[in-house]
DNA sequence: TGATAAAAAGCACGATCGTGCTATTTTGTG
DNA sequence: CACAAAATAGCACGATCGTGCTTTTTATCA
């Protein structure tokens, strides 16, 4: 009982790796089970199928990732501060990764093809950028950031800039400091704070 | 002689749709085969290789690419009401595919993996990117944005909300006319103009 | 410790992939 | 119109995919 969740978790981390390095359909079951030294079928009995191993893989990522992106942000009271906390870990989750973050090429990969991946990915970025946005709006309630500003506009600017930062590395207009990130998410929040 | 390359173009046509819908990857060459009503080993004997079944769609997409996006802006005199028409225009693209960028699926699809369809995606979105920032630069120097702008950073802000549009639509945080990626530009135009 | 259930492996299947080789049809040209 | 050349089709190959079935190994607990 005990030593199946833990190969498991195994399996699972390995494969997290493999499908950040590639994607979630280079994944196969057969260079899996290479990787973490098991058989094919071996490893196929933890899952019963391909389709359940992806959506197994996009949880153990989204756990990850509310380890390393939410950790101590809930005790920060100042909406503002907790928003460019989040930005930080957010960051530390791109690098963690293989500096290329999983949700970005299953967003891509499954946007066209209907399915329960296709469902949990767009569940998951939509209450990624929810969270984001009711932090925004936080800001907005205490004064942090001036009333006109929009929510849900603020979070699209910033969800894009990540985004960009990560294409723009690829073909080397940003650096893996993700420096212009940097600078146009402070000239966002200055913009948005009305100080001018 | 002529047969040949007009059939080859129907092929890169549907090609074009079917690697734009779903991916590069997923492109197979049976499934075009079927799709173009050829046989399989017809159809292969046009490209040789799927790689260079990849790169003829990619080099097509190029020239249509061209074709819509940079169409007439050449007779646009000043730089700054350029670049607008060709954001436009870009939109444009966008909408005439299946609502869905070949480059932005193919270069999450191929920044890991080496080989010339990486190289080339790489090399047409850094075309791409430099004749924006020599547009932006071409705005600076006339005047028409303040001095003291980025070009390089301008068209990161830029191609970043191109990105996040689609990605937004994706979970339903932008309407199919983009009007946050609209909204968003107008205002980095605006803040760039040193007017405010 | 020994019985029992769970986990892993072995093996085989049908499908599909890219890609050669050979034959047939179609095209362009003297 | 004939004939060479080019375009297309037919067919088969080895590889790899996901996934069942059966057997063997390993872990759990009375």
């Amino acid at each position: 009982m005990g030593k199946a969740k833990k190969t498991r978790q195994q399996i699972l981390e390995v494969a997290l790796q493999m499908a950040t390095s590639r994607s979630l359909s280079d994944l196969t079951i057969g260079n899996l089970a290479v990787a973490v030294d098991m058989s094919k079928s071996g490893l196929f009995s933890h899952f019963k199928s391909k389709e359940n191993l992806q959506l197994a893989v996009l949880e153990y990522a989204h756990d990850l990732f509310r380890e390393i992106v939410t950790i101590g942000v809930f005790e920060i009271s100042s909406p503002l501060e907790r928003l460019t906390q989040l930005c930080d870990n957010w960051l530390n989750w791109y690098q963690l990764q293989a500096k290329t973050c999983i949700y970005i090429s299953a967003s891509v990969e499954f946007d066209d093809q209907p399915g329960l991946v296709h469902d949990k990915v767009a569940d998951d970025l939509a209450k990624w950028l929810n969270f984001l946005i009711v932090t925004v709006q936080a800001a907005i309630d205490e004064n942090e950031l001036k009333p006109e500003t929009d929510a849900k506009q603020f979070v699209y600017e910033l969800y894009s800039l990540y985004l960009g930062s990560q294409s723009m590395i690829w073909v080397g207009f940003e650096d893996s400091y993700h420096n212009r990130f940097k600078v146009a998410l402070t000239s966002l929040i200055t913009r948005e704070r009305g100080e001018v």
